[in-house]
RNA sequence: CGGGAAAUGGCUCAACUUGGUAGAGCACCUGGUUUGGGACCAGGGGGUUGCAGGUUCAAAUCCUGUUUUCCCGACCA
């Protein structure tokens, strides 16, 4: 077999250091860089571009189902977090405290942040008082806070990014199609336009939120097999509400319970995007959500015409709406490609004194590195299509490795042995019980259930572990 | 939180074992030659060795503590 060219030296080979191929790969990127507080990221410009762009594309779809942005304070009052049982046993162990404000000791210290469901739930408390009051349909875009032992740039930080959307409805049925439709949103969003495949489904009891009654989840493969649970969507029933006592009056003079949800999508995704879809030369971003979409770089800049005519594509491209730069510095091409690469720029337009001769660019695709020629006159047409190719192959490439690594298992040693033999997902029938739940994950080494997935196969009759009758066909993998 | 490794210029590392004026490559700056896959030549700038103590005539080097990073587990988005 011919030896892959290596583009770049800089970056580890994914294949033979996963973990430091990452690390590379953020830092090459220039993605974040580390502050001397452990789990606290510097998001760069090139890191935080995608954000920004993540953002609005989900702020839009959002808006369109009636979402309205909000912001709460950092800091809950110790009090507050503890009405919910299950909620403060569930956070307790990763909250940061604030117990002094200047040179005095706090009366009561104060959490800082790690979810705000608690905060939402005393103003609500407060405000909703009539069925006209409902819903509300809140989110607020801001940082969270979680003392996490072990910390990796975008997959583990301490302080992390997200969106965290909370609603309350007048009934259960409006609640829970409310939390169905934002894990749609976020499974339409993650896989049309970050071009990562899903598998999307429910928590298992031990796995769900804490506090909440179920937790959906969409649940992505690395390039390493590991599972990132990439977005989650909570319906919390009443039990937030009775703990707060949200009640309202409906129709009927009858005073009521709201029933409520949570959903987020964090910078973790981030960390998907660059697991999914990178390679040994760096990042590869989908059109999609690229912030730039594509670099020009002018060969033989100093000839006569060839940066006049790079700029005017530059231009050009630019009001025909395509994220476009170009790169002038006195670099090498060379050098200039591999940095394209490296940032994960979908596309590149090498133009030189022979393509402007011939009144063409030769564009490189970064997906998978195809050199087409297209006539300057054609460019505003083709390209855009160009972009779209590239994103639907991204998809493409990620569904066929999800597709084929996945399998299934009816018992414990063949499950094991699959689990030693390649890495990935196993599709496997479960009783329903934590014990079992937890004893897979012990005999596998650490391949814990990632969720009850919606679309059910019929394995077999028996639980995989125990051989009791199966309720459900779960999917089982190690993740992040 | 357990077990391991590490921290020296922007980056990767050397010097540490055996204490004695911190060094290289890359990057950066200037000038020139180059330019279709990380160019070349010449000159130049930049480091109180993570931080805090201690031992010593003398510490990057030895000792103690501490912080951060990476890897492996446990826990967690």
């Amino acid at each position: 077999m011919e030896k892959q060219k290596k583009y770049v030296e800089s970056i580890t080979a994914r294949d033979v250091d996963f973990a430091q191929w990452y690390t590379d790969v953020v830092k090459g990127a220039k993605l974040c860089d580390y502050t001397s507080v452990k789990g606290c990221l510097i998001y760069e410009p090139n890191g935080y571009a995608i954000w920004e762009n993540i953002q609005k594309n989900l702020d839009k779809r959002f808006k369109e189902t009636g979402v309205e942005n909000v912001y709460l304070p950092m800091l809950i009052p110790e009090n507050l977090l503890q009405k919910e049982k299950d909620h403060i046993e569930g956070f307790a162990p990763e909250v940061a405290w604030v117990t002094h404000g200047g040179l005095e000791k706090l009366e009561e210290r104060l959490c800082i942040r790690p979810t705000s469901e608690v905060l939402f739930c005393d103003y609500w408390q407060k405000t909703v008082k009539s069925y006209r009051d409902l819903p509300k349909v809140f989110n607020q875009w801001n940082s969270v806070l979680r003392w996490e032992k072990t910390t990796r740039p975008f997959l583990r930080s301490r302080e992390f990014l997200w969106q965290e959307g909370h609603t309350i409805h007048a009934s259960a049925k409006e609640a829970e199609e409310r939390t169905l439709m934002m894990l749609n949103i976020y499974k339409d969003f993650v896989t049309n336009d970050l071009a990562i495949p899903l598998i999307v489904g429910k928590k298992t009891e031990s796995e769900k939120f804490a506090g909440a009654e179920s937790t959906y989840t969409i649940e992505a493969m690395m390039h390493d097999g590991k599972a990132l649970q990439s977005g989650t969507s909570h319906f919390f029933g009443s039990d937030f509400a009775e703990a707060f006592g949200i009640k309202f009056l409906n129709k009927n003079n009858e005073l009521e319970t709201v029933n409520q949800t949570s959903w987020g999508l964090s910078t973790r995704i981030i960390g998907a995007i660059i697991m999914v879809h990178g390679d040994d030369s760096g990042l590869v971003l989908p059109p999609h959500i690229a912030p730039t979409q594509v670099r020009i770089i002018p060969i033989a800049q100093h000839k006569e015409g060839v940066l006049d005519k790079a700029n005017e594509l530059l231009n050009n491209l630019r009001e025909n709406s395509i994220r476009v730069d170009i790169d002038v510095t006195d670099k090498t091409p060379g050098w200039k490609f591999s940095e394209q690469e490296m940032l994960g720029i979908p596309a590149r337009i090498e133009i030189g004194p022979k393509d402007i001769e011939k009144g063409i660019v030769t564009i490189v695709r970064r997906d998978n590195r195809e050199k087409i020629e297209i006539k300057i006159s054609e460019l505003n047409t083709k390209l855009p299509e160009l972009l779209e190719n590239i994103q639907k192959n991204m998809y493409n490439k990620a569904k066929e490795f999800l597709d084929t690594h996945i399998d299934s298992a009816t018992t414990m040693d063949e499950m094991i042995e699959k689990f030693n033999n390649k890495h990935g997902f196993i599709k496997a029938m479960w009783c329903g019980s934590e014990d079992c739940e937890e004893q897979i994950k012990a005999e596998t080494g650490g391949a814990g259930s990632r969720c009850i997935p919606f679309e059910q196969e019929h394995l077999s009759d028996k639980c995989v572990y125990c051989g009791k009758e199966a309720k459900h066909m779960v999917i089982w993998g190690k993740s992040y």
